[in-house]
DNA sequence: CGCTAATCGAGACGGTACGTCCCGTCTTGCC
DNA sequence: GGCAAGACGGGACGTACCGTCTCGATTAGCG
């Protein structure tokens, strides 16, 4: 086994470098064309010093990604949760639009074949943002908004579900911001003819 | 330019020599570990006739996938949507669940970075399968168990959606046939508290 | 195993300018500085082709050598033994101190650590070599000039090991192509007080 | 310019700890398996330790050779060259055939190119034992038992290069203390016919 | 029924990136 | 200030596949 290396000596200089860099590229040339060689290129580091640290690209890429990105933000309670979920709703599709998008869904293909990343990917990016959805979704339970019988984490997932159907499937073109609102109606108040 | 190959010269041996050779080591393998040269010796053939015939390996096993799936079956229509949806999804979750499902997370991985094979992949796989949900529940909506306002691809969206949120997103194995029945009824019926 | 490369398919073109490469960047940044990287981009070529055809860059430098150097070269038969030996001795020397001795020495030395580029060196330069010295030598023996007790691979020993001394462990500026006929006189009279 | 590190301060557990590793792990594995970090690691010691006090593994390898081979030892005067020169001589050879002598030839490899160690080398293992040589032989001379028209230092040659001439070229295994007596009576009395 | 042109197997080729090994230097506390 | 420890920038290793290419050897249909 590879003794860990110890994190109190890491150069703190190479660190930000190489997560600049390999945003840099991601953004620039797309992930797919994102290597190990060229991060290590552009940062102006050794490849050993990534392999150090990360396991790969997509390692690099993940922790540049979120340090970007920041911590995931609240969603708001105005008491309407209707409003409230549309907004920021709308707020993440836009996000999710832009070239920070199109860098997270490599970093999703990646997943698929690398189940380390799989993990971190959730621990560290769907996970939190999740829990501060069913914070909200739980409040509006209570306050007699919600069904009581819907798991929070199942209405994040009908609400999230086809996002990431549009963005993984019919292609990122089709993200339509536009249309929250109306799919928020039809999760709150069904599709069923009354 | 090369001129195209004659369709008619193909050696349909190789043809489907290379095919299930394909899907076997994706099986077998991992998608991820499948690479031309690797299909193109088990099924003892020259790389040249892989290249002359798909563009790349993606392609060869999206049609080895598709060949053994089958043409997608239709819907049925016993007159109650509800029903018709659940166990119609249901299979469909279950057939995502095994080995196949795998190599199908491979396809839409590579589709991320390869805007050709994602046209394929939604040509060949996805729309055949969604344009016979939409017929399906077309009729839904003209006997009147449906709203009237919602697109019926958007209907679809929200019911496949969370499947390939746990598919992509939260991995394989949470992927969940059981609570078809409850998703069906939150979308139906909506979460709104009545 | 590795399956053995066919030698028929083998591209001249690339071996005439792998070698080609491979002498040059010997003669011109010294043995030591040769890599199998620097030769493959020096010849236009690709890394693997190089590892397809040779085990190491010594072998590559080896081949290079020979091929440059063509074969060995007869020892003149004059009848005077002395003479000839001498003659023949000091063009060897003479080779030795230029560059392509220079490159000689590298490869001795990267054979003191793999036997089978020391096997190689013996077979393709030494022993061909060697036999044309002994052949010569038998002669003089047949013809009475020499013990016939001493066996010629021994006095090709005896007459050249002094020489390697130099190159090898002296250093080859002390490598001294005047002093051969004094040497051979010793040689054949021996040292001792009559 | 860095400041020479002075001697004085030396730690002696570290010096003796990184000789006995240096040689410990040629012995075990080869002259050539040998690193600065494998030597650092062996001795419990840091590799800049190492890099304060020698230039290279070979200069650690070469001094640790020197400590434990000990000085150089007297060619005996028994009054009889022939003799004593023998006697000696298979000693000398057959120490090359240990594995310490073929640590020696890993050391003379490198030296091919490097020419500081060369000079080391010669410097600190050669020159000492070649000038007891000369002293034993040049007693001989003066005693009238060798011609006066020969140098010691060429003596020295013509006795050892073929020694070296097997060690290095024709393979270590060729080496034979056996022969030592003919070979001197070559040298001595010539190989001509009389 | 043999001709000829395209396809086939095989696999060598120029390349790119991989992940590893070690180099020699630098940095950080401990003694 | 020497030391153990080990991170660092760097260079080369030998390997895996990429997609293209060159070979004969089948193997069509067409003449």
């Amino acid at each position: 086994m590879t003794p860990a290396p110890n994190p109190e000596l890491r150069n703190q200089r190479s660190h930000r470098a190489i997560l600049d860099a390999a945003l840099e590229l991601a953004l620039r040339d797309g992930y797919a064309k994102v290597t190990v060689e060229g991060i290590a290129q552009a940062a102006g580091v050794g490849k050993q010093t990534i392999y150090r640290w990360w396991p790969s690209r997509a390692a690099v890429v993940l922790e540049a990604l979120n340090d970007r990105s920041g911590p995931a933000s609240q969603v708001p309670d105005t008491g309407n949760v209707e409003a409230d979920i549309t907004a920021t709703a709308e707020a993440v599709i836009r996000l999710l639009g832009t070239d920070l998008g199109t860098v997270w869904r490599g970093l999703v293909a990646d997943a698929q074949g690398d189940p380390r990343l799989a993990e971190d990917l959730r621990r560290t990016f769907f996970e939190p943002r999740m829990a501060l959805w069913r914070e909200r979704l739980q409040a509006a339970v209570e306050a007699g908004e919600l069904r009581t019988d819907v798991p929070t984490r199942t209405i994040v997932e009908l609400l999230f579900g086809p996002v990431y159907h549009r963005l993984l499937i019919m292609g990122p073109d089709t993200l339509d911001p536009e249309n929250t609102a109306a799919r928020v109606d039809y999760l709150l108040n069904g599709i069923r003819k009354r």
